[in-house]
DNA sequence: GATGGTATTTATCAAACGATAAACAAATAA
DNA sequence: TTATTTGTTTATCGTTTGATAAATACCATC
Protein backbone atom coordinates (compact mmCIF):
# COMPACT_ATOMS: atom_id res chain seq x y z
CA UNK A 1 0.00 0.00 0.00
CA UNK A 2 1.21 3.51 -0.64
CA UNK A 3 4.32 2.91 -2.63
CA UNK A 4 4.46 -0.55 -4.10
CA UNK A 5 7.95 -0.04 -5.36
CA UNK A 6 10.10 -0.89 -2.34
CA UNK A 7 13.72 -1.71 -2.90
CA UNK A 8 14.50 -4.08 -5.74
CA UNK A 9 11.82 -2.94 -8.12
CA UNK A 10 13.43 -4.82 -10.97
CA UNK A 11 11.54 -7.86 -12.07
CA UNK A 12 12.25 -10.18 -14.93
CA UNK A 13 15.99 -10.36 -14.63
CA UNK A 14 18.15 -11.94 -17.26
CA UNK A 15 18.79 -15.64 -16.57
CA UNK A 16 22.42 -14.91 -15.70
CA UNK A 17 21.54 -12.21 -13.22
CA UNK A 18 18.77 -14.23 -11.61
CA UNK A 19 20.92 -17.34 -11.32
CA UNK A 20 23.74 -15.38 -9.75
CA UNK A 21 21.29 -13.79 -7.33
CA UNK A 22 19.83 -17.14 -6.35
CA UNK A 23 23.20 -18.75 -5.76
CA UNK A 24 24.46 -15.83 -3.70
CA UNK A 25 21.42 -15.85 -1.47
CA UNK A 26 21.43 -19.64 -1.25
CA UNK A 27 24.97 -19.56 0.10
CA UNK A 28 23.95 -17.18 2.86
CA UNK A 29 20.70 -19.02 3.48
CA UNK A 30 22.05 -22.56 3.73
CA UNK A 31 25.04 -21.42 5.74
CA UNK A 32 22.60 -20.18 8.36
CA UNK A 33 19.82 -22.72 8.26
CA UNK A 34 21.71 -25.76 7.17
CA UNK A 35 20.68 -27.72 4.11
CA UNK A 36 17.41 -28.48 5.81
CA UNK A 37 16.35 -24.91 5.07
CA UNK A 38 13.17 -24.76 3.04
CA UNK A 39 13.06 -23.70 -0.56
CA UNK A 40 10.01 -21.58 0.19
CA UNK A 41 11.87 -19.44 2.68
CA UNK A 42 14.84 -19.07 0.39
CA UNK A 43 12.48 -17.84 -2.33
CA UNK A 44 10.87 -15.47 0.12
CA UNK A 45 14.22 -13.90 0.90
CA UNK A 46 14.86 -13.46 -2.77
CA UNK A 47 11.49 -11.84 -3.24
CA UNK A 48 10.52 -14.47 -5.78
CA UNK A 49 8.16 -17.43 -5.74
CA UNK A 50 9.37 -20.88 -4.85
CA UNK A 51 8.66 -22.59 -8.19
CA UNK A 52 10.96 -20.14 -9.91
CA UNK A 53 13.90 -21.77 -8.21
CA UNK A 54 13.12 -24.89 -10.19
CA UNK A 55 13.39 -22.98 -13.42
CA UNK A 56 17.07 -22.49 -12.63
CA UNK A 57 17.92 -25.63 -10.72
CA UNK A 58 16.37 -29.00 -11.41
CA UNK A 59 16.24 -29.86 -7.71
CA UNK A 60 17.23 -28.57 -4.32
CA UNK A 61 20.17 -30.95 -4.41
CA UNK A 62 21.38 -29.41 -7.65
CA UNK A 63 21.31 -25.98 -6.06
CA UNK A 64 23.29 -27.24 -3.09
CA UNK A 65 25.83 -28.73 -5.47
CA UNK A 66 26.19 -25.35 -7.09
CA UNK A 67 26.69 -23.74 -3.70
CA UNK A 68 29.60 -26.12 -3.05
CA UNK A 69 31.18 -25.19 -6.35
CA UNK A 70 31.03 -21.48 -5.70
CA UNK A 71 32.29 -21.70 -2.15
CA UNK A 72 35.05 -24.30 -2.36
CA UNK A 73 36.29 -24.24 -5.91
CA UNK A 74 35.71 -20.54 -6.41
CA UNK A 75 37.71 -19.31 -3.47
CA UNK A 76 40.89 -21.30 -3.85
CA UNK A 77 43.92 -19.22 -4.78
CA UNK A 78 46.25 -20.88 -7.25
CA UNK A 79 49.36 -19.09 -5.99
CA UNK A 80 49.26 -20.73 -2.57
CA UNK A 81 51.21 -23.81 -3.50
CA UNK A 82 54.00 -21.97 -5.27
CA UNK A 83 54.18 -19.57 -2.35
CA UNK A 84 55.18 -22.36 0.01
CA UNK A 85 57.94 -23.79 -2.13
CA UNK A 86 59.59 -20.49 -3.03
CA UNK A 87 62.86 -20.89 -1.19
CA UNK A 88 64.11 -17.50 -2.29
CA UNK A 89 62.19 -16.22 0.70
CA UNK A 90 62.64 -17.29 4.33
CA UNK A 91 60.09 -19.83 5.53
CA UNK A 92 58.72 -17.42 8.09
CA UNK A 93 57.99 -14.90 5.42
CA UNK A 94 56.30 -17.48 3.23
CA UNK A 95 54.06 -18.74 6.02
CA UNK A 96 53.10 -15.23 7.04
CA UNK A 97 51.96 -14.46 3.52
CA UNK A 98 50.24 -17.78 2.85
CA UNK A 99 48.26 -17.86 6.04
CA UNK A 100 47.64 -14.16 5.90
CA UNK A 101 45.74 -14.77 2.68
CA UNK A 102 44.22 -18.03 3.85
CA UNK A 103 42.99 -16.42 7.06
CA UNK A 104 41.15 -13.85 4.98
CA UNK A 105 39.27 -16.53 3.07
CA UNK A 106 38.49 -18.45 6.24
CA UNK A 107 37.25 -15.44 8.14
CA UNK A 108 33.90 -15.72 6.46
CA UNK A 109 30.73 -17.07 7.95
CA UNK A 110 29.55 -18.78 4.81
CA UNK A 111 32.86 -20.43 3.99
CA UNK A 112 33.31 -22.00 7.41
CA UNK A 113 29.75 -23.14 7.92
CA UNK A 114 29.30 -24.60 4.49
CA UNK A 115 32.59 -26.45 4.80
CA UNK A 116 31.30 -27.99 8.01
CA UNK A 117 27.87 -28.73 6.61
CA UNK A 118 29.36 -30.41 3.57
CA UNK A 119 31.52 -32.52 5.84
CA UNK A 120 28.57 -33.59 7.96
CA UNK A 121 26.69 -34.54 4.83
CA UNK A 122 29.66 -36.51 3.60
CA UNK A 123 29.81 -34.93 0.18
CA UNK A 124 32.47 -36.05 -2.27
CA UNK A 125 33.23 -32.51 -3.34
CA UNK A 126 34.17 -31.75 0.19
CA UNK A 127 36.57 -34.68 0.11
CA UNK A 128 38.13 -33.40 -3.07
CA UNK A 129 38.69 -30.02 -1.45
CA UNK A 130 40.57 -31.56 1.46
CA UNK A 131 42.63 -33.69 -0.89
CA UNK A 132 43.67 -30.44 -2.48
CA UNK A 133 44.64 -28.95 0.86
CA UNK A 134 46.71 -32.00 1.68
CA UNK A 135 48.38 -32.20 -1.71
CA UNK A 136 49.03 -28.52 -2.25
CA UNK A 137 49.62 -27.22 1.24
CA UNK A 138 50.22 -29.92 3.85
CA UNK A 139 52.63 -32.16 1.94
CA UNK A 140 54.71 -29.30 0.47
CA UNK A 141 54.93 -27.70 3.89
CA UNK A 142 56.12 -30.98 5.39
CA UNK A 143 58.90 -31.00 2.81
CA UNK A 144 59.89 -27.45 3.65
CA UNK A 145 60.00 -28.20 7.35
CA UNK A 146 62.36 -31.09 6.69
CA UNK A 147 64.54 -28.72 4.71
CA UNK A 148 64.52 -26.08 7.41
CA UNK A 149 65.47 -28.61 10.07
CA UNK A 150 68.31 -29.93 7.94
CA UNK A 151 66.67 -33.33 7.76
CA UNK A 152 66.53 -35.70 4.76
CA UNK A 153 64.11 -35.02 1.93
CA UNK A 154 60.78 -36.94 1.97
CA UNK A 155 61.94 -38.66 -1.23
CA UNK A 156 64.82 -40.12 0.71
CA UNK A 157 63.11 -40.66 4.05
CA UNK A 158 59.32 -40.99 3.59
CA UNK A 159 57.10 -38.75 5.67
CA UNK A 160 55.96 -40.10 8.98
CA UNK A 161 52.26 -39.93 9.69
CA UNK A 162 53.04 -37.84 12.76
CA UNK A 163 54.75 -35.23 10.62
CA UNK A 164 51.65 -34.71 8.50
CA UNK A 165 49.64 -34.61 11.68
CA UNK A 166 51.87 -31.88 13.07
CA UNK A 167 51.39 -29.73 9.99
CA UNK A 168 47.67 -30.45 9.83
CA UNK A 169 47.45 -29.23 13.39
CA UNK A 170 49.19 -25.99 12.52
CA UNK A 171 46.88 -25.57 9.56
CA UNK A 172 43.96 -26.44 11.78
CA UNK A 173 44.85 -23.57 14.07
CA UNK A 174 43.29 -21.24 11.53
CA UNK A 175 40.35 -23.45 10.68
CA UNK A 176 39.51 -23.98 14.33
CA UNK A 177 39.55 -20.25 14.92
CA UNK A 178 36.99 -19.95 12.14
CA UNK A 179 34.89 -22.62 13.79
CA UNK A 180 35.08 -20.91 17.17
CA UNK A 181 33.97 -17.67 15.62
CA UNK A 182 31.43 -18.72 13.01
CA UNK A 183 30.06 -21.94 14.42
CA UNK A 184 30.28 -21.46 18.16
CA UNK A 185 29.97 -17.71 18.19
CA UNK A 186 32.83 -17.34 20.65
CA UNK A 187 34.74 -14.06 20.50
CA UNK A 188 38.14 -14.58 18.95
CA UNK A 189 41.16 -12.41 18.37
CA UNK A 190 40.33 -10.18 15.42
CA UNK A 191 43.71 -8.67 14.60
CA UNK A 192 44.58 -10.87 11.66
CA UNK A 193 48.27 -9.95 11.51
CA UNK A 194 48.87 -10.74 15.16
CA UNK A 195 46.99 -14.00 14.86
CA UNK A 196 49.09 -15.21 11.98
CA UNK A 197 52.33 -13.99 13.53
CA UNK A 198 51.65 -15.71 16.83
CA UNK A 199 50.68 -18.97 15.20
CA UNK A 200 53.63 -18.98 12.81
CA UNK A 201 56.09 -18.08 15.56
CA UNK A 202 54.82 -20.84 17.81
CA UNK A 203 54.91 -23.33 14.95
CA UNK A 204 58.41 -22.50 13.74
CA UNK A 205 59.75 -22.56 17.29
CA UNK A 206 57.96 -25.74 18.28
CA UNK A 207 57.97 -27.86 15.15
CA UNK A 208 61.71 -28.65 14.94
CA UNK A 209 61.75 -30.15 18.43
CA UNK A 210 58.62 -32.15 17.70
CA UNK A 211 60.05 -33.22 14.35
CA UNK A 212 63.27 -34.45 15.92
CA UNK A 213 61.31 -36.42 18.47
CA UNK A 214 59.20 -38.01 15.77
CA UNK A 215 62.14 -39.01 13.59
CA UNK A 216 64.59 -39.79 16.40
CA UNK A 217 64.49 -43.54 16.06
CA UNK A 218 64.38 -43.52 12.28
CA UNK A 219 67.64 -41.62 11.89
CA UNK A 220 70.59 -44.09 12.17
CA UNK B 1 8.52 -66.52 8.41
CA UNK B 2 10.32 -69.37 10.09
CA UNK B 3 11.47 -67.96 13.37
CA UNK B 4 9.82 -64.74 14.29
CA UNK B 5 12.09 -64.25 17.24
CA UNK B 6 15.12 -62.55 15.72
CA UNK B 7 17.56 -60.81 18.01
CA UNK B 8 16.10 -58.60 20.69
CA UNK B 9 13.08 -60.72 21.45
CA UNK B 10 12.44 -58.75 24.62
CA UNK B 11 9.39 -56.56 24.46
CA UNK B 12 7.82 -54.41 27.13
CA UNK B 13 10.93 -53.09 28.75
CA UNK B 14 10.89 -51.17 31.98
CA UNK B 15 10.62 -47.41 31.45
CA UNK B 16 14.20 -46.92 32.57
CA UNK B 17 15.57 -49.52 30.20
CA UNK B 18 13.53 -48.27 27.26
CA UNK B 19 14.47 -44.67 27.87
CA UNK B 20 18.14 -45.53 28.10
CA UNK B 21 17.86 -47.55 24.90
CA UNK B 22 16.15 -44.71 23.06
CA UNK B 23 18.69 -42.11 24.14
CA UNK B 24 21.64 -44.31 23.25
CA UNK B 25 20.31 -45.01 19.79
CA UNK B 26 19.26 -41.39 19.32
CA UNK B 27 22.84 -40.27 19.97
CA UNK B 28 24.14 -42.59 17.27
CA UNK B 29 21.26 -41.76 14.95
CA UNK B 30 21.40 -37.97 15.14
CA UNK B 31 25.20 -37.98 15.03
CA UNK B 32 24.93 -39.65 11.64
CA UNK B 33 21.86 -38.08 10.11
CA UNK B 34 21.90 -34.72 11.77
CA UNK B 35 18.92 -33.45 13.71
CA UNK B 36 16.90 -33.55 10.52
CA UNK B 37 16.78 -37.32 10.91
CA UNK B 38 13.23 -38.62 11.03
CA UNK B 39 11.63 -39.99 14.15
CA UNK B 40 10.17 -42.82 12.10
CA UNK B 41 13.58 -44.09 11.09
CA UNK B 42 14.94 -43.76 14.59
CA UNK B 43 12.04 -45.87 15.81
CA UNK B 44 12.69 -48.40 13.09
CA UNK B 45 16.27 -48.79 14.23
CA UNK B 46 15.07 -49.37 17.75
CA UNK B 47 12.60 -51.96 16.58
CA UNK B 48 9.73 -50.00 18.06
CA UNK B 49 6.95 -47.89 16.61
CA UNK B 50 7.31 -44.16 16.16
CA UNK B 51 4.54 -43.06 18.54
CA UNK B 52 6.27 -44.87 21.38
CA UNK B 53 9.03 -42.27 21.28
CA UNK B 54 6.43 -39.73 22.34
CA UNK B 55 5.60 -41.73 25.40
CA UNK B 56 9.12 -41.05 26.63
CA UNK B 57 9.82 -37.63 25.17
CA UNK B 58 7.18 -34.98 24.72
CA UNK B 59 8.69 -33.86 21.41
CA UNK B 60 11.58 -34.46 19.08
CA UNK B 61 13.18 -31.33 20.47
CA UNK B 62 13.00 -32.72 23.99
CA UNK B 63 14.79 -35.86 22.85
CA UNK B 64 17.51 -33.79 21.23
CA UNK B 65 17.87 -31.82 24.44
CA UNK B 66 18.40 -35.06 26.29
CA UNK B 67 21.01 -36.13 23.76
CA UNK B 68 22.96 -32.94 24.49
CA UNK B 69 22.82 -33.63 28.20
CA UNK B 70 24.18 -37.13 27.85
CA UNK B 71 26.94 -36.22 25.44
CA UNK B 72 28.24 -32.93 26.83
CA UNK B 73 27.44 -32.90 30.49
CA UNK B 74 27.84 -36.63 30.94
CA UNK B 75 31.33 -36.93 29.54
CA UNK B 76 33.06 -34.09 31.33
CA UNK B 77 35.65 -35.22 33.86
CA UNK B 78 35.76 -33.15 37.03
CA UNK B 79 39.44 -33.79 37.69
CA UNK B 80 40.61 -31.99 34.58
CA UNK B 81 40.75 -28.54 36.10
CA UNK B 82 42.65 -29.59 39.20
CA UNK B 83 45.02 -31.56 37.01
CA UNK B 84 46.18 -28.40 35.26
CA UNK B 85 46.83 -26.38 38.39
CA UNK B 86 48.70 -29.08 40.28
CA UNK B 87 52.17 -27.54 40.36
CA UNK B 88 53.64 -30.47 42.23
CA UNK B 89 54.02 -32.01 38.81
CA UNK B 90 55.92 -30.56 35.85
CA UNK B 91 53.71 -28.82 33.29
CA UNK B 92 54.68 -31.29 30.60
CA UNK B 93 53.49 -34.15 32.75
CA UNK B 94 50.20 -32.41 33.51
CA UNK B 95 49.47 -31.65 29.88
CA UNK B 96 50.30 -35.18 28.82
CA UNK B 97 47.81 -36.57 31.31
CA UNK B 98 45.06 -34.03 30.70
CA UNK B 99 45.09 -34.26 26.95
CA UNK B 100 45.66 -37.98 27.08
CA UNK B 101 42.30 -38.25 28.81
CA UNK B 102 40.68 -35.53 26.74
CA UNK B 103 41.82 -37.15 23.51
CA UNK B 104 40.06 -40.33 24.56
CA UNK B 105 36.76 -38.53 24.99
CA UNK B 106 37.17 -36.67 21.72
CA UNK B 107 38.07 -39.74 19.72
CA UNK B 108 34.43 -40.63 19.43
CA UNK B 109 32.23 -40.18 16.40
CA UNK B 110 29.15 -39.19 18.35
CA UNK B 111 30.89 -36.69 20.60
CA UNK B 112 32.53 -34.76 17.77
CA UNK B 113 29.59 -34.73 15.41
CA UNK B 114 27.01 -33.77 18.00
CA UNK B 115 29.26 -30.99 19.26
CA UNK B 116 29.39 -29.65 15.72
CA UNK B 117 25.68 -30.12 15.11
CA UNK B 118 24.82 -28.32 18.32
CA UNK B 119 27.08 -25.48 17.30
CA UNK B 120 25.46 -25.17 13.89
CA UNK B 121 22.07 -25.12 15.53
CA UNK B 122 23.21 -22.45 17.94
CA UNK B 123 22.08 -24.22 21.06
CA UNK B 124 22.62 -22.57 24.41
CA UNK B 125 23.78 -25.78 26.03
CA UNK B 126 26.57 -25.90 23.55
CA UNK B 127 27.55 -22.41 24.57
CA UNK B 128 27.56 -23.41 28.21
CA UNK B 129 29.88 -26.29 27.40
CA UNK B 130 32.39 -24.02 25.75
CA UNK B 131 32.20 -21.57 28.62
CA UNK B 132 33.21 -24.46 30.81
CA UNK B 133 36.16 -25.29 28.57
CA UNK B 134 37.31 -21.70 28.68
CA UNK B 135 36.84 -21.28 32.39
CA UNK B 136 38.21 -24.64 33.53
CA UNK B 137 40.88 -25.37 30.96
CA UNK B 138 41.87 -22.41 28.80
CA UNK B 139 42.13 -19.71 31.48
CA UNK B 140 43.91 -21.90 34.03
CA UNK B 141 46.32 -23.07 31.38
CA UNK B 142 47.06 -19.46 30.43
CA UNK B 143 47.94 -18.82 34.04
CA UNK B 144 50.26 -21.81 34.15
CA UNK B 145 52.03 -20.74 30.97
CA UNK B 146 52.68 -17.34 32.50
CA UNK B 147 54.15 -19.08 35.51
CA UNK B 148 56.32 -21.37 33.43
CA UNK B 149 57.67 -18.45 31.42
CA UNK B 150 58.46 -16.49 34.58
CA UNK B 151 55.98 -13.80 33.58
CA UNK B 152 53.63 -11.85 35.88
CA UNK B 153 50.44 -13.47 37.10
CA UNK B 154 47.20 -12.68 35.21
CA UNK B 155 45.96 -10.96 38.39
CA UNK B 156 48.83 -8.53 38.06
CA UNK B 157 49.00 -8.24 34.30
CA UNK B 158 45.64 -9.14 32.72
CA UNK B 159 45.60 -11.76 30.01
CA UNK B 160 45.98 -10.55 26.48
CA UNK B 161 43.44 -11.78 23.98
CA UNK B 162 46.27 -13.25 21.94
CA UNK B 163 47.33 -15.40 24.87
CA UNK B 164 43.94 -17.01 25.13
CA UNK B 165 43.98 -17.47 21.40
CA UNK B 166 47.31 -19.25 21.60
CA UNK B 167 46.01 -21.70 24.17
CA UNK B 168 42.72 -22.17 22.33
CA UNK B 169 44.74 -23.09 19.28
CA UNK B 170 46.68 -25.70 21.21
CA UNK B 171 43.43 -27.06 22.58
CA UNK B 172 41.96 -26.95 19.09
CA UNK B 173 44.72 -29.19 17.86
CA UNK B 174 42.90 -32.09 19.43
CA UNK B 175 39.42 -30.96 18.45
CA UNK B 176 40.46 -30.41 14.87
CA UNK B 177 41.92 -33.88 14.71
CA UNK B 178 38.54 -35.20 15.79
CA UNK B 179 36.88 -33.15 13.07
CA UNK B 180 39.28 -34.41 10.44
CA UNK B 181 38.58 -37.96 11.48
CA UNK B 182 34.88 -37.97 12.31
CA UNK B 183 33.51 -35.21 10.13
CA UNK B 184 35.75 -35.29 7.09
CA UNK B 185 36.67 -38.93 7.22
CA UNK B 186 40.33 -38.18 6.61
CA UNK B 187 42.81 -40.72 8.00
CA UNK B 188 44.57 -39.32 11.04
CA UNK B 189 47.36 -40.52 13.27
CA UNK B 190 45.88 -43.14 15.54
CA UNK B 191 48.63 -43.61 18.11
CA UNK B 192 47.15 -41.51 20.89
CA UNK B 193 50.32 -41.28 22.98
CA UNK B 194 52.42 -40.02 20.10
CA UNK B 195 49.76 -37.53 19.11
CA UNK B 196 49.62 -36.00 22.55
CA UNK B 197 53.37 -36.01 22.99
CA UNK B 198 54.00 -34.31 19.67
CA UNK B 199 51.38 -31.65 20.28
CA UNK B 200 52.53 -30.96 23.84
CA UNK B 201 56.17 -30.82 22.83
CA UNK B 202 55.46 -28.40 20.01
CA UNK B 203 53.32 -26.26 22.30
CA UNK B 204 55.76 -26.09 25.19
CA UNK B 205 58.64 -25.31 22.85
CA UNK B 206 56.74 -22.75 20.80
CA UNK B 207 54.50 -21.01 23.31
CA UNK B 208 57.14 -19.13 25.33
CA UNK B 209 58.52 -17.39 22.25
CA UNK B 210 55.01 -16.50 21.09
CA UNK B 211 54.12 -15.36 24.58
CA UNK B 212 57.13 -13.06 24.79
CA UNK B 213 56.25 -11.56 21.44
CA UNK B 214 52.69 -10.95 22.54
CA UNK B 215 53.63 -9.28 25.80
CA UNK B 216 56.80 -7.55 24.61
CA UNK B 217 55.38 -4.05 24.52
CA UNK B 218 53.36 -4.43 27.69
CA UNK B 219 56.35 -5.25 29.88
CA UNK B 220 58.05 -2.00 30.96
C1' DG C 1 1.21 -1.93 -31.75
C1' DA C 2 0.52 -6.54 -32.60
C1' DT C 3 3.31 -10.88 -32.00
C1' DG C 4 6.20 -14.28 -30.01
C1' DG C 5 9.35 -15.77 -26.67
C1' DT C 6 10.23 -16.44 -21.95
C1' DA C 7 10.69 -14.94 -17.09
C1' DT C 8 7.58 -15.30 -13.40
C1' DT C 9 3.45 -16.46 -10.80
C1' DT C 10 -0.73 -19.15 -9.44
C1' DA C 11 -2.59 -23.41 -8.27
C1' DT C 12 -1.87 -27.84 -6.84
C1' DC C 13 -0.03 -32.56 -5.97
C1' DA C 14 2.02 -36.36 -3.43
C1' DA C 15 5.00 -37.72 -0.08
C1' DA C 16 7.26 -36.80 4.26
C1' DC C 17 6.86 -35.79 8.95
C1' DG C 18 5.80 -34.57 13.81
C1' DA C 19 2.32 -35.49 16.79
C1' DT C 20 -2.16 -37.42 19.07
C1' DA C 21 -5.97 -40.64 20.41
C1' DA C 22 -7.74 -44.89 20.85
C1' DA C 23 -7.10 -49.86 20.79
C1' DC C 24 -4.33 -53.73 22.23
C1' DA C 25 -1.51 -56.80 25.07
C1' DA C 26 1.75 -58.11 28.55
C1' DA C 27 2.77 -58.12 33.31
C1' DT C 28 1.19 -57.76 38.32
C1' DA C 29 -2.02 -58.19 42.02
C1' DA C 30 -6.29 -59.74 44.17
C1' DT D 1 -9.23 -66.61 37.10
C1' DT D 2 -10.27 -61.99 36.99
C1' DA D 3 -9.14 -57.22 37.41
C1' DT D 4 -6.02 -53.46 36.90
C1' DT D 5 -2.19 -51.14 35.38
C1' DT D 6 0.74 -49.64 31.80
C1' DG D 7 4.00 -50.51 27.94
C1' DT D 8 3.19 -50.75 23.02
C1' DT D 9 0.86 -50.67 18.58
C1' DT D 10 -2.65 -49.21 15.05
C1' DA D 11 -4.84 -45.64 12.80
C1' DT D 12 -4.93 -41.08 11.64
C1' DC D 13 -4.62 -35.94 11.58
C1' DG D 14 -2.69 -31.49 10.01
C1' DT D 15 1.35 -29.41 8.27
C1' DT D 16 5.26 -29.01 5.88
C1' DT D 17 7.84 -29.56 1.82
C1' DG D 18 9.97 -30.60 -2.71
C1' DA D 19 8.29 -30.56 -7.10
C1' DT D 20 5.18 -29.93 -11.50
C1' DA D 21 1.81 -27.89 -14.89
C1' DA D 22 -0.74 -24.33 -16.50
C1' DA D 23 -1.65 -19.47 -16.59
C1' DT D 24 0.19 -14.77 -16.69
C1' DA D 25 2.97 -10.68 -17.54
C1' DC D 26 7.03 -8.48 -19.13
C1' DC D 27 10.04 -7.39 -22.99
C1' DA D 28 12.13 -7.42 -27.55
C1' DT D 29 11.39 -7.60 -32.47
C1' DC D 30 9.06 -7.10 -36.76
Amino acid sequence: MGRDQAMSEKKRLSPQERERQIVDEAIRFFAEQGFGGQTRELAKRLGITQPLLYRYFSSKEALIERVYQDVFVGRWKENWQSLITDRSQPIRQRLLRLYGEYAEVIDNREWVRILILAGMKGESLNRRYLDQVREKIIEPLCREMRFEAGLPDPDTLPLDEAERDLVWSFHGTFIYRGIRKWVYGIPVMEDSDTIVETAVTAFLEGAPAALSAILADRLD
